[in-house]
DNA sequence: AGCACGCCGACT
DNA sequence: GTCGGCGTGCTC
């Protein structure tokens, strides 16, 4: 009899022993069924045992082994384990976060869904020259004559009419393409590079296959992802597999498109949480099985098994997006980086605006570094001017100058858009006569007065209510919104300027895929003059037409509390300014700001995110803050404050008792937004300046705090290199 | 996390 | 007399 070592996605940090008579070496990576307490739970086998941990009386046996499936890897496995020791994460829920939902229920998994290479074959070209009735089938047929073969049967499935593609297999109009090894690689010409572009595809090429870190460093618009593919490229045509992480499952379609035009023979798998079960688990199987080249997608795809991994690219590295907010608090970047060195391959961090934490490395030479200075395309760094508003009278909080700005692009027939980082038409709600404002009653933040459709909707729980016509304190009619939103600026722009179409892109304005993904088509075929828009509009989009950026209400993050809040906002501004005069046509940036001679603002006019990385590094190593020095959160919450204090509280006394010199222990605080969905939060910060101290003593303190009994309505939950402090 | 067991208040 | 509250402890 066999013992097998299995874990489940409990919050535990332990594994569970189980039987198995038929159990052996080759199992270990299986999925599995297992009785657990009166009931059954589907796991992972990460090891076997030579005897069990426990009396083998209590030892239970394992219902089922899924052997459909190749067993994940032992490297899977060690990715797995570092993540939950690193993370300080109980193993299986490491497990559960890595392995598809439908994989891990080990439920006779579909099996791997063959996605063949398909071409159209002769029946099909004599049903293109004979005269037919006209047919879904036929038109699909004609449509796939115009474009170059050959095609994946999952690629036509989704363009226009791709249902047919089962009718056309079964009449025999589509078949499938031969040799389909040799046509791996690429299809159609070429861009060609730049010098810049040539030298970083030479330079990282040339230092072999071996791991190294590489900052790319390319000003927006410098043709990063051409680098990219070129690398790709050269992996796939050695055989290699390459993982690409992108932010947002948002700028994956037109990615995976460019992608997938590139490399036409290649097996493409993307994967991200918005993916149906059924497609995650046949596209991680891909990755696993080896058949699947090229693996793209969000941060969840770092943990896509790949046998013959050669190259990770990380597109815009400095996401925030990377770093998982809740459950396992990974950092996607900083596992890819890892893995790298453990797969011994290169990996790719490419931003304009690297996180300085990469940035930093890069110049102390840990990492090596490409920078891209010049656009690809035929167009100049857009001209980046302040209005100081100090002494300005502001309409609606657009000034003169950027209403002027405006106008004269709506003359010359070109785009503008007007930058906000902040949804709805007014930020609070609030009554002149008595000071009541609109409270969120879940959470220590206003509920925003949403005009379009008429409600009033906290942004952080979600709760809403209809718009009261008087104060609900003291019965005043006349409240008012204070503040302004992409709504207010909205309207105030269709008033100014009647005849132009307005275009508000925000999330409430591209609620689902289908939504975002019709406004930009609007936007690009000129069906807009005016956009008003969040972070959204920064993401990676190219508008020719859009000449004009105007920025409003960036001061505020000027002063925010946190360290991190002038590394965010200068990426912000750099992305959204990147948006103006992509094309031809050369663009504008306008910042209205209080503060027009802030250092920030003078970096960005001259486009210098090193020297604004060096000032902002000045001020960290000074301060003491990352990555001069290496922290951990440990957050609590509860119903009642008291709670979530006390319990932190607890956990520093355990903390002092065992604090190797050298660490810093500070005091519980509650968090800046105390209150969240009903429960109110707590925070207690460490910090060491060695990355080696603190995750030593993280070890020990996080296995004693899993020991302490606490009341049932308190979590807890560990942050290590949190992003928001 | 679930799900048991287990000991004290208002109900058919 | 019981249904049910959630405190405590276990799950291979």
């Amino acid at each position: 009899m066999t013992i097998v070592r299995v874990a489940l996605p409990l919050p535990l940090p332990q594994v569970f022993d189980y039987a198995a008579s038929d159990a052996s070496a080759a199992d270990i990576g299986r999925c599995v069924k297992v009785p657990f307490g009166r009931g059954e739970r589907s796991g992972l086998i990460v090891a076997l045992d030579a005897e069990a941990e426990v009396d083998l009386a209590r030892l239970k046996t394992v219902h089922h082994i899924q052997r459909d499936v190749p067993p994940l890897p032992a490297d899977w496995l060690e990715l797995v384990a570092f993540v939950a020791r690193y993370y300080h994460a109980p193993i299986g829920e490491v497990v559960a976060l890595a392995l598809p939902p439908g994989l891990r229920r080990a439920d006779g998994v579909s099996g791997e869904d063959e996605d063949p290479l398909l071409e159209i074959a002769p029946a099909g070209h004599a049903a293109l020259g004979a005269a037919r009735r006209p047919s879904k089938a036929l038109a699909l047929l004609q449509a796939l004559a115009q474009d170059l073969a050959p095609w994946r049967r999952s690629v036509i499935r989704e363009r226009e009419g791709g249902e047919a593609v089962g009718e056309l297999l079964r009449r025999g109009w589509l078949g499938v393409a031969v040799d389909e090894a040799q046509r791996r690689g690429t299809t159609g010409a070429l861009p060609v590079l730049t010098d810049e572009q040539d030298g970083a595809v030479r330079a990282i090429l040339q230092t072999g296959e071996g791991f190294r870190t590489w900052l790319l460093q390319g000003v927006t618009g410098s043709g990063k992802t051409e680098v990219y593919l070129r690398l790709a490229e050269q992996m796939l045509s050695r055989g290699r597999q390459v993982l690409m992480l992108v932010p947002e499952i948002a700028l994956t379609p037109q990615l995976e498109r460019r992608v997938a035009q590139r490399f036409a023979a290649a097996n493409v798998v993307s994967l991200h949480s918005g993916l149906a079960d059924g497609a995650r688990s046949r596209g991680f199987v891909q990755a696993l099985s080896g058949h699947a080249d090229i693996v793209l997608g969000t941060r969840l795809a770092v943990f896509a098994p790949l046998p013959r991994l050669g190259l990770i690219l990380v597109d815009e590295e400095h996401d925030a997006s990377y770093k998982q907010q809740e459950g396992v608090r990974y950092s996607a970047r900083d596992v890819a980086v890892w893995r790298g060195r453990q797969r011994d391959v290169p990996v790719v961090l490419g931003s304009a605006t690297p996180s300085l934490e990469t940035w930093y490395h890069a110049r102390a030479e840990r990492y090596a570094l490409q920078v891209l200075n010049q656009r690809a395309v035929a167009a100049s760094m857009p001209t980046v001017r302040c209005i100081d508003v100090r002494r300005l009278k502001l309409d609606e909080g657009l000034s003169p100058g950027l209403k002027a700005a405006i106008e004269q692009r709506l003359a010359r027939g070109e785009q503008s858009l007007v930058f906000l980082n902040r949804r709805g038409y007014a930020p609070v709600l609030s009554c002149p006569s008595c000071g009541w404002v609109s409270r969120c009653p879940h959470c220590s933040a206003n509920l925003v007065v949403h005009l379009a459709d008429r409600r009033l909707r906290c942004h952080h729980c979600g709760c809403d209510g209809g718009i009261p016509h008087a104060c609900p304190s003291c019965g005043n009619q006349d409240i008012q919104p204070f503040g302004r939103g992409t709504q207010r600026i909205e309207a105030r722009l269709a008033e100014l300027f009647p005849q132009a179409r307005v275009l508000r892109v925000d999330r409430d304005a591209a609620r689902t895929r289908k939504q975002w993904e019709s406004l930009l088509a609007t936007i690009a075929e000129g069906g807009a003059d005016i956009l008003v828009g969040t972070q959204m509009m920064a993401k990676g989009h190219d508008f020719p037409k859009l000449t004009l950026v105007g920025v409003v209400g960036a001061d505020a993050s000027l002063h925010a509390a946190d360290f991190r809040a002038p590394e965010r906002l200068f990426q912000q501004l750099m992305q959204v300014g990147g948006r103006a005069g992509r094309g031809t046509l050369p663009g504008e940036v306008l910042i209205q700001t209080e503060y027009p001679a802030h250092p920030l603002y003078l970096h960005l006019a001259r486009h210098d995110f090193d020297a604004f990385a060096r000032m902002e590094l000045q001020e960290r190593r000074s301060a003491g803050f990352p990555p001069f020095t290496y922290q951990a959160m440990l957050r609590a919450d509860a119903p009642a404050l008291d709670d979530a204090v006390e319990f932190l509280r607890h956990a520093r006394r355990l903390a002092e008792e065992r604090a190797p010199e050298g660490l810093r222990i500070y005091d519980p605080v509650p968090m800046r937004m105390t209150r969240l969905a009903r429960r109110e939060r707590a925070q207690l910060l460490l910090e060491a300046d060695q990355r080696g101290m603190l995750q030593g003593f993280l070890a020990g303190w996080v296995a004693l705090l899993y020991c302490q009994r606490t009341a049932r309505e308190l979590r807890w939950q560990l942050d290590v290199d949190p992003l928001e402090v």
